[in-house]
RNA sequence: GCUCCCAUCGUCUAGCGGUUCAGGACGUGGCCCUCUCAAGGCCAAGACACGGGUUCGAUUCCCGUUGGGAGCACCA
């Protein structure tokens, strides 16, 4: 296939949800796939709801995920020219008409409609009246063959379409002159040359009506595939209060990019049995055959799972990387790249699903003093833990070079000396002393990344925090 | 209300008339490993919404029912 031109085109208002995500990554993928463009199109003719901030957050979405663009972004309010050209000519060759109706008459006509238990669309009061531009306020409407049936191969629905009767002459220009959605979209769409519509199933019925509007352009349509929509839990529309959908969000919590890539990539769409999906796989698998017809819920619990899957992958530079804004963020001052830190980090990667949580972690290392977890302490740092810890303490403080293993020989040795205890009896109450929480990596990795100072020092204060509570 | 769309384990899905007592993954439960938490290994439970057809044979095709979704603007 070529000459694949696809495009993304979102309103900026708002947040960018992962659903839209998802639809600029099948563009995206699509126009890879079949070595095509991608373009990206900001529909900002709403100038109430448009706003300069989400726009740019839009685009610091599409970036955080490595949605790239080949062509864009361009503002649909820049195509003024292009719209009223197109209304124009529609005008002209008599293909759209003016319409006089108000919106309070046609609320009441509809009102009626609905009562009688009929499906409203225009009733055409307009359509034969032939007004001319000095008719007064009036918006413009697409004529319409009521014979017609406005169909299309969707290549994900397969055959679709409705009959024009059930869509009624819809409106193209407002009556201020501004032109409308489903005009601006296919003048655009053409202009871009856009080959490859791809997006949400809720344009299903819009898809009808620009059908139309290819027609009555002389224009050849693209092709159209339609993506079901994703759902919140129950099969329920997702909601921005009970469901996490801000791609932004998803970045702020820590989650890899490629983790969501996958995670978003697998909604909808499958190959085989697959579920492990690099950027690279995405961009020569992806195909619309593929996609599935029914709506999908979102699993929260798959994208935790991505995102420990893609940390334990990471190189390590790239992980540092990612993750010292995220250690900053823990530590309260910037934090830098230290030998210690890294290995220990490497140590965290199968414990963590995000890199928040994998910076929570390592506070510890980067605090002066820590807070023992309340159950933690009660649990382990009793009367009975007290000798161990000064033992641990005395011979800990002689050890050179402190290295994990032998930190190892010097918790063997205490732990005979104590008459053959159980590891854990020395372990835990340790682990306590120095991250403050009764769960780390090896102890004796634990330690080595604290440095000895600092090990022995919250050692003794462990010691002397037990022998205070006694009293 | 009207129009259109969808329907396999809790979730995402494989399946495209018979080699399927339906496969994979996440999640869940158990066991192993073990200084904690994880990770890892092994095992287990768990689905073709319902009712009619078509067919020698339906998870797969058709029609209803039920359930869910989307659309019905001088929004995008």
């Amino acid at each position: 296939m070529s000459g694949v031109r696809t495009r993304f085109a979102p309103s900026p208002t708002g947040i960018l949800h992962m659903g839209s995500a998802r639809t600029a990554l099948f563009n995206w993928a699509f126009a890879r796939r079949h070595g095509g463009q991608h373009a990206l199109r900001i529909e900002d003719t709403d100038r109430e709801r448009s706003t300069e901030a989400s726009e740019r957050a839009l685009l610091a979405g599409l970036e955080w995920l490595g949605i790239e663009f080949d062509a864009g972004p361009i503002r649909q309010s820049e195509g003024r020219e292009r719209h009223d050209a197109a209304v124009a000519r529609l005008l002209e060759t008599d293909r759209a008409y003016r319409c006089v109706c108000t919106r309070e008459e046609l609320e009441a006509r509809r009102e009626q409609t609905v009562a009688a238990g009929e499906s409203w669309v225009y009733d055409g009061r307009c359509r034969d009246r032939n007004y001319e531009a000095d008719c007064g306020p009036h918006t413009v409407r697409l004529r319409l063959d009521p014979e017609t049936y406005l169909g299309w191969e969707d290549l994900v629905f397969g055959p679709s379409g409705q009959a024009a009767s059930e869509i009624g002459d819809m409106n193209i220009r407002r009556s201020d002159g501004h032109p409308l959605y489903n005009l601006a979209v296919v003048v655009d769409d053409l202009h871009m040359e856009i080959s490859h519509v791809i997006r949400g199933a809720d344009h299903l019925a819009n898809t009808c009506f620009q059908i139309a509007l290819y027609r009555a352009l002389d224009a050849e349509p693209p092709r159209f595939a339609h993506v079901p929509l994703i759902v919140g839990a129950g099969g329920k529309k997702l909601s921005k209060r009970r469901d996490p959908v801000s791609v932004l969000q998803f970045r702020d919590d820590g989650y890899l990019p490629d983790a969501m890539l996958n995670w978003l990539v697998r909604i909808g769409w499958s190959h085989g049995d697959q579920e492990i999906f690099s950027r690279e796989e995405i961009c020569t698998l992806f195909d619309l055959e593929s996609v599935s017809r029914s709506p999908a819920q979102a699993d929260p619990g798959k994208l935790e799972w991505l995102s420990q899957h893609y940390l334990k992958e990471l190189p390590r530079h790239q992980l540092m990387a990612l993750l010292l804004p995220f250690l900053s963020e823990e530590a309260g001052r910037p934090v830098e790249v230290a030998p210690e830190l890294e290995d220990f980090v490497d140590l965290l990667r199968e414990r963590s699903t995000t890199l928040a949580e994998m910076a929570r972690r390592t506070r510890f290392l980067l605090v002066d003093t820590v807070d023992y977890e309340e159950k933690a302490a009660r649990k382990f740092l009793r009367p009975a833990a007290q000798p161990i810890l000064d033992s641990l303490h005395e011979r800990l403080s002689g050890l050179a070079p402190w290295e994990p293993a032998a930190i190892e020989t010097i918790f063997e040795t205490v732990r005979s000396e104590q008459g053959d205890i159980g590891m854990g009896k020395l372990a835990q109450p340790v682990r306590v002393a120095v991250t403050g929480s009764s769960a780390s990596p090896g102890i004796y990795e634990t330690l080595a990344a604290l440095g000895k100072d600092r090990t022995i020092f919250r050692i003794a204060a462990a010691s002397e925090w037990i022998a205070t509570r006694q009293d």
